[in-house]
RNA sequence: GGCCUGUUCGACUAGGGGUUUAGGUCAUCGCCCUUUCACGGCGGUAACACGGGUUCGAAUCCCGUACAGGCUACCA
């Protein structure tokens, strides 16, 4: 049989970097065992409705790259695969649950529910459902319909030990026993999400239910109702939470944790899926640095760990550094276009390159590619005051000058050239090269740090060195 | 509280009875390269939660304790 995982998410508003990495560890298992990866929306609490959601959701997957085979707008032979779409399914097996006696109808009301719990609370007892509506009898039971009362359908959870192999975590044994009789199908017709992911991996034959760990305690649960429908199981394999840096769950209150914010701040894609491939699987090698594609051949289960892994946003930056230096220039262009036009930046696509190329080892960032090169492509609007204090001797205003006369002489505008023209002058005026390099950057590019000062002054090209030289020769003061 | 899961440098982790003076990466510190800023190179600091057991031998197997996290809804 071959392999079919699953992606499902609950629309919430945006994509969860936790989700980002469960949907790529069940998109990674699905290619590297020729399977296929579907998205399924769970959106069966109305309660929580968030217009636009699952746009968004999938939006930021595909951005992220991860294509999944089959899901709403990518269709397939199981759909629909919004989960609100397919209520008829879930009330027919409801139904039928009802029938077989594996369930019954409660027709508790929140507060009857609200106050036992605060009893057995009170009494030190764990708080669960009493089983007051399964004892019912038959006319009670039609006269609560009669009254039009609104019901739910609970799972009758049996007293027995629930044993299943964690391809994870190994054997899991739980006992049933401290289990709620859970709500199958809420007073609104929908189902919870126990149901409907029960009969929808059933339905959409999944073969491996890769998802996060905070499912492990209720997976007997899911286990029972594969035996109540008499279907098999799938296998289970329980990740390990994302955490913060107090190691609680990941969470929004303590910095980024959505997928389109770190999109939002340039983070490449490349570089967050290596970073969140790695927070709880590694390849067993020293290799840190791989692609999606090395990822599909890697990637398995059995290199997944067990223990949970802290978002680390310096590891992060670090990923996304190495990823920009290997990233082919033609490729940063076409991604810093937005950027140039943001900056009203005019360049033709040749110098533009040259440009990425020389500010390779100074970016962390994508749009650094702009905001840390705007003098390429614009005069400097003022100078580096502190560099200028620091670097300044009171005749290098004097010397500038003499250098720009210098420069002006040089038939062919390269970097060799420029340098021996800077030695020249500096051996002409009796002082050492150092004397003017730092002013010489000063005074054509307004800042101290940047790239190799000839190669920059090369690509700016004779005239607009010589017309900015003698712009800050006028202009600047001490 | 109950149930479940976990615990190797600050972080991500390798190692799963002798190959280990516990390896790699990020971060941090130092040196080199560099007339800037970076990149890069070299090196340093730094970890098997604790207690018992099994064994000739335990980071590795077993038990317990501690700590951490998750779950305990008509949320997912």
């Amino acid at each position: 049989m071959s392999v079919r995982v699953r992606f499902a998410p609950s629309p919430t508003g945006y994509l969860h970097v936790g989700g980002l990495r469960t949907a790529l560890y069940n998109y990674l298992f699905a290619r590297k065992h020729g399977g296929k990866f579907i998205l399924r929306i769970e959106d069966t609490d109305r309660t929580r409705f968030v217009a636009g959601a699952m746009e968004n959701l999938i939006t930021t997957l595909r951005w992220s790259g991860l294509d999944f085979d089959e899901g709403p707008d990518a269709g397939g032979p199981h759909g629909p695969y919004i989960q609100s779409e397919r209520t008829g399914l879930y009330q027919r097996l409801g139904k039928e649950l009802l029938e077989k006696g594996h369930a019954y109808k409660c027709f508790c009301t929140a507060e009857r529910l609200d106050e036992m719990r605060m009893l057995q609370q009170r009494m030190g007892q764990p708080p669960r459902y009493d089983k007051f509506c399964e004892h019912l009898t038959a006319t009670e039971i039609k006269e609560k319909e009669v009254a039009g009362l609104p019901f739910v359908v609970r799972m009758k959870v049996p007293e027995r030990t629930v044993r299943f192999q964690d391809e994870i975590r190994g054997l899991i044994e739980i006992d049933p026993s401290n289990i709620d009789d859970q709500v199958l199908l809420k007073s609104d017709g929908f189902p919870t999400y126990h149901l409907a992911n029960v009969i929808d991996d059933h339905d959409m034959e999944i073969t491996h239910v890769i998802r996060g760990e905070e499912w492990l305690p209720s997976t007997p649960k899911h286990i029972l109702l594969y035996d109540y429908f008499g279907w098999q199981h799938p296998k289970f394999a329980h990740l390990p939470l994302l955490l913060n840096s107090d190691r609680s769950k990941l969470s929004k209150r303590q910095g980024d944790v959505a997928v389109e914010d770190y999109r939002a701040k340039g983070y490449e894609r490349e570089a967050l899926i290596n970073f969140v491939a790695f927070l709880g699987w590694n390849p067993g090698t020293e290799k840190e640095l791989f692609s999606l594609e090395e990822l599909e051949k890697e990637f398995d289960l059995d290199r997944v760990g067990k223990s949970g892994a802290i978002f680390n946003v310096d590891k992060l930056n670090w990923y996304n550094q190495q990823h920009l230096k290997a990233k082919p220039a033609e490729e940063i262009l076409d991604q810093i276009r937005p950027v140039l036009a943001e900056h009203a930046i005019q360049a033709p696509d040749s110098f533009v390159l040259r440009v990425i190329e020389l500010m390779r080892d100074r970016v962390n960032f994508l749009p650094e590619f702009v905001t840390f090169a705007l003098y390429f492509y614009q005069d400097p609007a003022g100078y580096d005051q502190e560099t200028i204090r620091a670097k300044w001797m009171p005749d290098t205003l004097i010397w500038l000058q003499n250098l720009a006369g210098r420069l002006a002489g040089i038939s062919v505008f390269s970097h060799d050239q420029i340098e021996a023209a800077l030695k020249e002058t500096a051996e002409s005026l009796g002082i050492k090269p150092g004397g003017l390099v730092q002013p010489l950057r000063i005074a054509v590019s307004g800042v101290s740090a940047g790239p190799a000062l000839y190669h920059m002054l090369e690509i700016l090209g004779k005239e607009t060195v010589i017309r900015r030289l003698e712009k800050a020769v006028t202009t600047i003061q001490l």
